[in-house]
DNA sequence: TGGACATATTTGTCAAGGCATATATAAAAT
DNA sequence: ATTTTATATATGCCTTGACAAATATGTCCA
């Protein structure tokens, strides 16, 4: 396996994902919990199919996993089996998470999930 | 002081400046010494403009600074003084080291060096 | 059918790399 | 001491390719 054999190539993708507002703001809300994509437009704000693309990103990078179930598709963050990646992702998360402005993302998303 | 107001936004330009193999060699280098721009198109076997044009690149980003002495330019990594910016550029420099192949263009370097 | 989600198309922006060249400092030559 | 010449580094121009956003349209399932 020579999965560490060019990390600077691999781990390049990963930042190419990153490097979205949009796409950041995604993990953010997916940070340790599934959630169903019909509530990403309207907390973030943005268009459903801005929104779709960014997930099919995700998606392909390997970052975020889609399950479907009937109508709806859940979304959750996959953390990439390469031990320095999935730390760079978490460190990211972490980070994100002390903002005030990721937060208020979280609590517009609790008010729809009404939880 | 709104340094933490959108973070998502104030990242992205890091993970971008991250994306780019080339970048990530050049900081690896850099890591924890100050190193003159002489080594790195000879060490990396790449062209000089492009080194060059990377190193130009961080600079902006500020995530590298450079100290001109005489005809030689050294650069140095700036750690950003947002701390979770901070934090993961530590953190990829580390997943970065722990490559075999990041470790050969170290010991390229100090090869070149003499040290 | 209608709602939930995905994809195609178009257009604009921006970054990358190659090549040539500019700038700046130093060294050498006269 | 000027005037070349060389070395180190940066930058301009050009072409190409990747990605973003908006709009429209397609697909799947209740």
């Amino acid at each position: 396996m020579r999965q560490t054999l060019a990390t600077a190539r691999s781990l390049t993708p990963l930042f190419t994902a990153l490097a979205d507002p949009t796409r950041l703001r995604l993990l953010h809300l997916m940070a340790g919990r599934e959630i169903c994509v019909c509530y990403f437009a309207e907390v973030l704000g943005e268009s459903q199919p801005k929104i779709s693309r960014h997930l099919a990103y995700l998606r392909r990078t390997g970052i975020a996993v889609a399950r479907r179930e009937g109508k709806w598709a859940h979304y959750r963050i996959q953390y990439p089996a390469h031990a320095g990646m999935a730390a760079i992702l978490k460190q990211t998360l972490a980070t994100l998470h002390k903002d005030p402005m990721m937060r208020m993302d979280l609590q517009r998303l609790r008010e729809r999930q009404g939880s």
